[in-house]
DNA sequence: TTGAAAGCGCTAACAG
DNA sequence: CTGTTAGCGCTTTCAA
């Protein structure tokens, strides 16, 4: 079997504790003593046993980072950071997929007990408030992403009603007029708050709200922006420009768009969110809103690092914004 | 803090191996007893605590899936998977980063002690069949995706060969006659299976060797797919059609031709390789061979458990190949 | 069928 | 500065 700090206490001939205090750096320890037990410890290739430790320390050592998927590029991407931020904080990162439904979102609260894991950051897609208020998951939690104005959690994300703003104000300096919108949602926080900021674009323009352009999109996958899109061009008088709320929808809306024979940007153009790889390469290249993914992870794992070390007094909690940049590429290049 | 079995069987007025017995379907316990920690169970809320369970039972309930990196299409669509896959069988899956490099894969086979983990599912880009033989990790491996011919180690995977020919095949069935490859790589194993294919299909054609026609990539992302095809863009004689050894690669094979005012398929057909979601809808829509990534994940994990599960006896390396088809969209149309 | 008790590998009092 | 010892929460002999 692997070998235990108690085998390399014996063979350095020290006692246990000295090992172990040469193992977790602490300083005090007889040079003669400390240069034994580390001969000892090379020797035997030593490896803690991290989850003996985690036992006695009444930790796990484990962050749950909760997505929808993996497989969805913006959380892919993500998910990278995150646990690279992880890593360098300590952390061993967990990550738990929900396929974007309520229930399973729900079940990872309730069963992510506190001895699995110290912490969990999650990117709630179909929760609602009450899930919040109802369910205990018992350690520290960090939403990334989502919004619902009334709970009281860490919350990491950019300003979403600015950077929609900022995106559908860029379609109105190109001298759009007939600007849709992909993505609204009845109970999607994020999409809310990207309605809002497309909805105060046009307003601040003096453009007039027509609801005909304001399509929902229940997933957030390429064939839902195909679908939507399709729908605004079956309209008698389509749009000439497309907000989508990320980059997924935006490349089906491309398809779309492509598929009725018409030309992006010249007939309609396009502006993403999420900034992902693969609108930076899609034809034409995708003009997003591109949020600060690293800082977003960062900051997360960070927020984690200090509940997590914390005492408990006063919940108070934070309500940090990340950065943001609008990328213009060629789906939203000005006409002449 | 959490409660803990020694609470329940309180509670329930019962010893704690009586708990402990219910809490792990022991069958033999009577009744009554049975019924009241099941109450005390429910009145609790009892979790148990995984890492101790696992420290005494001397297991973790960890796999490890070891790939490049989360935000590369291919990677995070698996890994979605095999996260699925562990979880039905009980298994949490602990992913593990190496940027394709192979200091960072040396070290996971180093560091993933057998404390943190049961056993490694991994998709090495970057290893050196040596540093198989030189690093013991100490839990059982499952390989998926490369194949370095003399290491023995479970290995699941498609045909590589095969695949390759079958995708060149098909160029050379639409009657394309200089047909390109990007992707060849000095030590990654899947490259030099599917360059082998690549040959194999050029000679059952009779056609010419070109080695002008084979590009390098050093990683297989989108940008390496541009630059590869830039270069054979600027050969006296461009190639009619392109092989690319993953779909990033052709997707950014299809930008640089764009970028030349070339046509695909008319002037060059594409072919990808993975058949991820970014390539059916790019434009055009990109021909792929399409491994059956969901096998990949249920075969790794299963073996994972087989591995786990079993004796020692005598260990004989199993080699699976999980069934691949070939996508044929808009990039490989023929010309009529 | 169940209780008592040992101990998985580690850390942290507490003496010394 | 270092050794002894008591658990962290759980499973598992071993008796009863």
């Amino acid at each position: 079997m692997a070998v235990t700090l108690r085998d390399v206490a014996r063979l350095a001939g020290v006692s246990i504790k000295t090992a172990s205090n040469v193992v977790n750096g602490y300083e005090f320890v007889k040079p003669e003593n400390r240069r034994r037990v580390e001969e000892a410890l090379a020797a035997t290739g030593y490896r803690p046993n991290i989850g003996a430790r985690n036992l006695r320390r009444g930790r796990t050592g484990f962050i749950a980072l909760v997505v929808p998927e993996l497989g969805i590029p913006y959380f892919g991407e993500l998910a990278s950071l995150v646990i690279t931020a992880g890593r360098e904080q300590g952390w061993n990162v967990l990550i738990e997929q929900t396929m974007a439904t309520r229930e399973a979102e729900r079940a990872v609260l309730t069963a992510l007990g506190p001895h699995m894991i110290d912490a969990a950051v999650i990117s709630p897609e179909a929760l609602h408030a009450e899930d919040f208020a109802e369910l205990d998951p018992g350690v520290p939690l960090v939403m990334i992403g989502e919004h619902s104005v009334d709970v009281r959690i860490d919350h990491v994300a950019i300003d979403n009603v600015l950077a929609a703003r900022t995106a559908v104000g860029h379609l109105v300096a190109i001298g759009r007029r007939r600007i849709a919108a992909i993505g609204a949602h009845p109970h999607r926080g994020t999409a809310a708050l990207r309605l809002a900021g497309y909805h105060e674009a046009l307003a601040a323009a003096g453009l007039p709200q027509r609801p005909e352009l304001v399509r929902e999109a229940l997933r957030y996958h390429r064939q839902n922006g195909a679908e939507a899109m399709a729908q605004l061009l079956a309209l008698p008088e389509p749009p000439d420009a497309v907000f989508c709320f990320n980059d997924l929808l935006a490349v089906g809306a491309l398809r779309s768009i492509a598929e009725r024979g018409l030309r992006v940007p010249e007939d309609i153009a396009v502006v993403g969110f999420d900034n992902t790889e693969e609108g930076a390469y899609s034809r034409p290249s995708l003009t997003s809103v591109a949020p600060d993914k690293l800082a977003i992870a960062r900051t997360a794992v960070d927020l984690v690092r200090r509940r997590t070390g914390g005492t408990d007094a006063e919940f108070v909690p934070e309500e940090i914004q990340t950065p943001f940049t609008l990328e213009i590429r060629e789906s939203s290049l000005p006409r002449f």
